[in-house]
DNA sequence: GTGCCTCGAGTTCT
DNA sequence: CTCGAGGCAC
């Protein structure tokens, strides 16, 4: 492997064919250990960074691809441990509810939503939530094709070859079982499994902090044989995709799963009324502590399916579920001190340094405590805390962790509180730069107002802009940007995002050079140039998303690219609109087409306005385009990163959720050619019902072959 | 004007 | 995950 890698902007056409030649041989040669010796030479990371740097080589000199380029086999190539599965449904969250109250108001707007009147029965199941990890289940012909974790909800993890070893979980599915059912449960460990698995593994240098954590981290074993020799259990109580109905309740789809040989929860019951339901909840709290697994609520579900049907979902949760969760479990300690953090924005937020302490299996030591507000114990939202009492350093507090996740101070205990403690007093300056810290009429947070001079919000930019849904660049870590800020010399220091794409060029005529830095070797200092690199094409949200604008993140990024298409022509926009002046007038043309975007309103468009009005953010945009950075159209980026770009692909059969020229230009926008017959350059054949000779053809080839709807997860679109 | 619902920006620890 | 706040339908 060469040494020496040049930024891919820098290689002459010749170089980068010798590279990518010696890119293929080598990674091809990695991909022979990895799976037909199972014993890889090179981390994962180190993997996927000569593969990044291929397919960065290959997007500027598309006309090199290779015949054995590695980026045509993808789909094969191990990304991180395990590869991602699109799932056919989305595994959605549940709502929470922690009092007999909210639980009324849950089945008071199922009823309002089906505008059923009181005196009509509406029946719910209700079913301890185990307390494990969610797995989705994919069955074709009666047979397990796939497993896959909860991931975001959109794409999940394939672990299948370790469900394989779990002996709760069928290979097959026999009786009346539909040719497609995702069965979806919970991988749980039992208590005293767990307790004899810590036993079992003392002094192996593992640590197992809970039934969960412990569940979360065998299934996540490269070697399935560690799997299969950990305890897991497993309870089906959902579904995904379907290919016939199950039945008409949830209830009986459930004793379904039973009959095919899934273990089911004996405990789950039909409510006919909300009293029902809570006395259930009561019933199921009261056997927590002698049930043989962990649980954290319970959970209620509509009955009947067409009911749920009609209900659907909001954005992340459906309308016809919610999960009533056992309080938190609370715990004591001391607050030692009182720090202000400062983001990206300026807002100055307090954290609680605190006497270590265990909540929940794990030990806490920070704690938000939100805002100065809540200090002084003066109640936002309607929620009333602490009666006013006010936290102070050195006080006995009360913790826990909201949700199992996040710490939180709920109280304090007056007692304890210390004789000489005094109120802590809000700082009214920025702790990093000394700079006004002011507080905006009606808001919550207090904000440094030393913009970017500021180090600390100086620094969150950067970091916001390399993160995962901006620009997204590995190898920039919290340390490396803390590094490259305070860099002394020129041609090593990273002060605004621009700076991160002159890095390589600064550095190449500079006698200090990164890679004789300690803790930065040849290999790691070309894979940060190799990410860097990648991202100089980049979708124009994310470079938008990047930018920082108040109320622009990704959801309201992607909104402004869909509408503009362009970066030119939104700036262009942004910079000719003017707002109402508030005397009757509608803004401008241009001001009408910001707001006219769905989801933009007045607040949105006025800050996008404001950005551009400022002559340093200009500067800062105008920089990153000087250094190289191109936003490019949602579809071009799309063609660029698609799993099918570059590749051949015959549409055969009849397709049924699209034409054929719907088919052809969807496959264009991807990046991929669409050839009429099957030969031998072919890469996919996507087959319809009623495919006759081409399809003939590509099996003889050996070519894949998939049907229409496994495009469309393919692509992304499942 | 009110009441969803969604979004952005903050947070912890493994 | 939670909070505050913006957008929009009523």
């Amino acid at each position: 492997m060469s040494d020496s890698a040049k930024p891919v902007d820098a290689l002459t056409e010749a170089e980068a064919a010798d590279e990518l030649a010696l890119l293929a041989v080598e990674i091809a040669e990695h991909d022979r250990r990895y799976y037909a010796e199972d014993a890889p030479i090179v981390s994962d990371a180190e993997y996927d960074a000569l593969r990044q740097r291929n397919a960065a080589i290959e997007a500027r000199f598309p006309e090199l691809i290779r015949e054995n380029s590695p980026s045509k086999s993808v789909g094969t190539a191990p990304t991180g441990t395990f590869g991602p599965v699109v799932h056919a449904r989305p595994m959605l969250s549940l709502d929470n509810v922690f009092s007999d109250e909210e639980v009324t108001d849950f089945v008071g707007s199922v009823r309002r939503f089906l505008s059923l009147p009181a005196d009509r029965e509406l029946v719910f199941t209700a079913e301890p939530k185990i307390d494990g990890l969610s797995m989705s289940l994919r069955y074709e012909k009666g047979r397990l094709v796939t497993a896959a974790t909860r991931g975001d909800g959109t794409t999940g993890e394939n672990v299948t070859a370790n469900i394989r070893t779990i002996k709760e979980i069928p290979q097959t599915l026999s009786g009346n079982v539909p040719d497609v059912v995702e069965v979806r449960g919970e991988i749980y460990m039992r208590r005293d499994d767990f307790l004899e698995l810590v036993k079992r593994m003392a002094g192996s240098g593992q640590t197992f902090a809970n039934p969960r954590n412990s569940a979360a981290g065998s299934l996540r074993q490269k070697n399935p044989e560690v799997t299969r020799s950990r305890p897991l259990k497993f309870f089906a109580y959902a579904w995904g995709e379907v290919s016939e109905p199950l039945a008409a309740t949830q209830y009986d789809s459930v004793q379904r799963f039973k009959d095919w040989g899934f273990p089911v929860n004996e405990l789950m019951v039909r409510c006919h009324s909300l009293d029902e339901m809570i006395a259930q909840y009561r019933k199921i709290e009261a056997q927590r502590a002698t049930l043989p697994y962990d649980i954290d609520g319970v959970v209620y579900k509509v009955d009947r399916l067409d009911l749920q049907e009609r209900l659907g979902f909001r954005s992340r949760s459906p309308r016809w579920a919610t999960a009533h969760k056992f309080p938190a479990e609370k715990a004591t300690t001391v607050l030692k001190a009182i720090d202000i953090q400062v983001g990206r924005t300026g807002a100055m937020t307090p954290v609680a340094r605190l006497e270590p302490v265990t909540v929940g299996g794990v030990v806490v030591v920070n704690a938000t405590l939100h805002n100065e507000d809540y200090i002084r114990g003066i109640g936002n939202s309607g929620q009333p805390i602490r009666d006013g009492r006010d936290i102070r350093v050195g006080d006995t507090v009360i913790v826990q962790r909201a949700g199992d996740v996040i710490p939180q101070i709920l109280d304090i205990i007056p007692e304890k509180r210390p004789a000489d403690s005094t109120p802590y007093v809000f700082p009214d300056r920025c702790p990093v730069c000394d700079s006004h810290a002011v507080r905006e009429e009606g808001e919550a947070v207090r904000r440094c107002t030393g913009g970017l001079i500021c180090p600390a919000q100086a620094m969150e930019r950067i970091r916001h802009f390399v993160s995962r849904n901006a620009l997204d660049i590995e190898g920039l870590g919290e340390k490396q940007i803390e590094f490259f800020f305070n860099q002394p010399d020129p041609s090593l220091r990273i002060r605004s995002p621009a700076d991160i794409f002159t890095l390589a060029e600064r550095q190449r005529n500079s006698l200090t050079k990164l890679e004789n830095i300690d803790g930065f070797g040849a290999v790691s200092v070309r894979k940060l140039y190799a990410a860097i690199d990648a991202r100089r094409r980049v979708a124009f949200w994310r470079f938008l998303h990047a930018l920082g604008i108040r109320h622009i993140g990704e959801t309201n990024s992607k909104r402004l690219a869909r509408h503009f298409h362009s970066f030119d022509a939104l700036r262009r926009t942004a910079e000719l609109a003017e707002p109402p002046d508030g005397r009757g007038d509608a803004g401008n043309p241009e001001w009408q087409e910001l707001v006219g975007v769905g989801g933009i309103g007045a607040i949105v468009a006025e800050a996008v306005v404001d950005f551009f009005d400022e002559e340093h953010n200009r500067q800062a945009v105008d920089d990153l385009l000087a250094a190289g950075v191109t936003p490019l159209d949602e579809e071009v980026a799309a063609a660029i990163s698609s799993p099918v770009a570059g590749k051949t692909v015959v549409f055969t059969g009849s397709l049924e959720r699209m034409s054929r020229d719907e088919a052809k230009a969807m496959a264009e926008r991807l990046g991929a050619k669409v050839a009429g017959s099957v030969s031998r350059k072919t890469d996919l054949v996507v087959a319809g019902p009623g495919a006759g000779s081409k399809l003939k053809q590509a099996t003889d080839l050996g070519i894949e072959v998939i049907d229409e709807d496994q495009w469309f997860v393919r692509v992304g679109q499942g």
